[in-house]
DNA sequence: CAACATTGCTGAGGTTACCTCATCATGAGG
DNA sequence: CCTCATGATGAGGTAACCTCAGCAATGTTG
């Protein structure tokens, strides 16, 4: 009932829009991991691993938001890496425990600095204002 | 089945924030569109049929802002399910023509109502203004 | 404490939505 | 004509997910 048909160029819809930021976005942050021959999705592990200590991969599923049969694989990719390492969980025999190796935590620390500068040139564009209003609208769409 | 426990810790970057929006918004639209057997994809693919006629595989690719070669992939996949028909291009005899067929009409129609309903749905916990800024936003990022 | 259900991980196999590279027509310009 | 560019597509690949099944360890309970 807003606004809508900003049509003649390709706008159909925030969502459209949204995809079109998210897709670009996307390449970008793959171009700016290249350097460590790590994914998107790799280096999200990494950032949870380095705050959060040793987890277990099912741990590790909840917080990046997918099914633990796929947080196994992340870690398998990263194991074959050698950025990560897996060991048993004293607590339960069941379980693993998924921890940075040093190596792990050095890239780990190297890939947050050029994600960070990545941001900055991605948002970059962004006013301050902007991207505190972007910020903030995000998170109340995040949950 | 309590989920989350969002990471709360990693305000990393407006970019992980942004994921998680993205993560979500995608399971949403896969669900709304699950009655049609549409995927994401082709829907957007419908949408641009459906605003600008007849168009070759290499223009929708631009719109998508995809590969040349991955639109005739979308193509194959709406023509097998009758959504879609090429025709020569009689100004050039190397390219196509992709049209909708009426089913395709009809869907795409069907499609354009639902997505709404489930944008509303999605961006929905916004109001107005915010909901205006963050299309303001995204499109200045949309470059 | 044996029986049973649950939990944690992973093998197998599938899907989506992309990609690049090679090939083959056709078209356009010198 | 001959060459180069262009449009589409075959072949083959990748990331990042998914479900379902199976196995071992655990927890629960009658």
């Amino acid at each position: 009932m807003t606004e809508h048909t900003v049509d003649s160029a390709d706008d159909e819809s925030l969502a459209e829009t949204f995809w079109a930021v998210a897709s670009r976005l996307r390449r970008q942050t793959r171009d700016s991991l290249a350097p460590w021959d790590v994914t998107p999705s790799q280096s999200r592990a990494l950032g949870v691993l380095a705050r959060h200590g040793e987890v277990r991969p099912g741990t590790l599923a909840e917080h990046l938001r997918i099914a633990p049969r796929s947080a196994t694989e992340v870690v398998d990719d990263l194991q074959t890496r050698g950025l990560v390492e897996r060991r048993p969980d004293p607590a339960d025999r069941r379980a693993t425990l998924v921890a940075l190796t040093e190596e792990g935590d050095r890239v780990s620390t190297a890939i947050r600095a050029a994600r960070r500068a990545e941001a900055d040139r991605f948002f970059g564009h962004l006013n301050d204002t902007d991207r505190a209003e972007l910020a903030r609208i995000l998170r109340t769409l995040r949950t």
